[in-house]
DNA sequence: AGTGCGTTCATACGGCCGTTTAATATTGAC
DNA sequence: GTCAATATTAAACGGCCGTATGAACGCACT
């Protein structure tokens, strides 16, 4: 039984790296160090495969997110007392730190945003249950916040805020360096930046985005 | 000599609908109508056609870019007097709006996207130079009427701008779905939602950006 | 000891991949 | 018309792909 972990583990690295099809079931085996074969017989194939890896960050990724809207509810007594940076950390935080609800590395955007765009858009049910929860919960939650907008609004504004964090983390390092190399630059082609700072993004992000939702930037907890 | 034309039209529209990885370069010079290894002969393999299908859109997108930024100035009488809508306009217009600079199709944002993602960030040369150029000159111009924002967070103000419009083009409707389906949702597998309104989209994510970057919504031509 | 079942294994299959080759067709200058 | 340069063609190459097969293994249970 120890065989189906090792393969999704391999999987999980392979795939944030280097993309779902890109990533032949024989990488994954004899990167996990088990048979080809391994892969039919617990997943049924490829596809099922790429599925279950993705199920199994998607999972911690929107239960970390319920749980951290819960926190903000508690702390705050109530829901509709939730300030607008509450609710929008709740829900980009596990994408930029998924390592916090036991996701580990910052690969998860990579292949969050890989997934969306090979998948054709066509979320498979596995992880569109999960999404559909959580994005119904959160627009709930913002519209009790911020009722003069309609619902079609706020999910606009979340997948613009979504957007922002995963466009980021992938271009974000490249940016800087296209913006300061007005300059000298060297050789084109060192790509080797600094790692980005996540909590800083995450920040940022957030304050992009609540200027964005009309949301004042400060303390907002009177209403 | 028109072979060459042929394989960058099917390329393109391949492209852009499945994905550089998953286009072989017989679905390629197949849908062109010509023989396989013209490709090896017009353009050295594959990679080279990908990085000259990308040169082919993002060259007339970047020099739009440029066309509109220099309308808005003319029209404004100077650069330190546009408004922060044109320039967020000029900047995101030719990605939304991508056949008014003659790079067909609505497919611009997910081949962009495509890109970015399946180059693993690592733009190439090709288009590295073009993308350079085009973000300097919009950061220098914010700059201009932003004086009191440094030109890091610019940059990555612009980028979460463009992460909202790529990642709402590929999301968007399938958002909205999710949002709605709280009611019956009939079969789970409808994916036909009708096309999204991208005049309407540009400007939604241009109101949000505007308000990211601490503009005022309306009429700012005075400064 | 023997049986049955879940698991792992080495191996093979057919298929598509990107590229190459060498022959043929087309062009354009003289 | 000749001839070299350019362009197109059909066919084949080796390689990797996802999957299927059937044998071997571990191990609880009788």
């Amino acid at each position: 039984m120890n065989t189906r972990e090792q393969i999704l583990e391999a999987a999980w690295e392979l795939y944030s790296a280097r993309g779902f099809e890109d990533v032949s079931v024989r990488d994954v085996t004899t990167a996990a160090g088990v048979n080809l074969a391994s892969v039919s017989y617990h997943f049924g194939g490829k596809e099922g495969l790429m599925q279950e890896t993705v199920k199994r960050c998607m999972n911690p990724i929107n239960s970390y997110r319920m749980q951290l809207l819960d926190q903000e509810i508690t702390k705050y007594g109530g829901a509709e007392k939730l300030p607008l940076r509450s609710i929008l950390e709740a829900f980009m935080r596990p994408l930029v730190m998924p390592e916090e609800c036991g996701v580990q590395s910052g690969l998860m955007l990579r292949l969050v945003a890989r997934y969306l765009i090979e998948s054709d858009y066509a979320i498979p049910s596995v992880s569109r249950d999960l999404y559909t929860e959580a994005f119904q919960v959160f627009v709930k939650t913002l519209l009790l916040r911020l009722p003069h907008l309609t619902p079609e609004t706020l999910v606009k504004h979340i997948v613009f805020a979504s957007g922002s964090v995963v466009y980021y983390h992938g271009l974000g390092k490249l940016a800087l360096q296209l913006s300061r190399s007005s300059s000298v630059s060297g050789d084109a082609n060192e790509q080797n930046a600094e790692e980005i700072d996540r909590e800083q993004m995450l920040c940022d992000v957030i304050e992009f985005a609540m200027h964005g939702f009309g949301g004042d930037t400060h303390a907002s907890v009177d209403a």
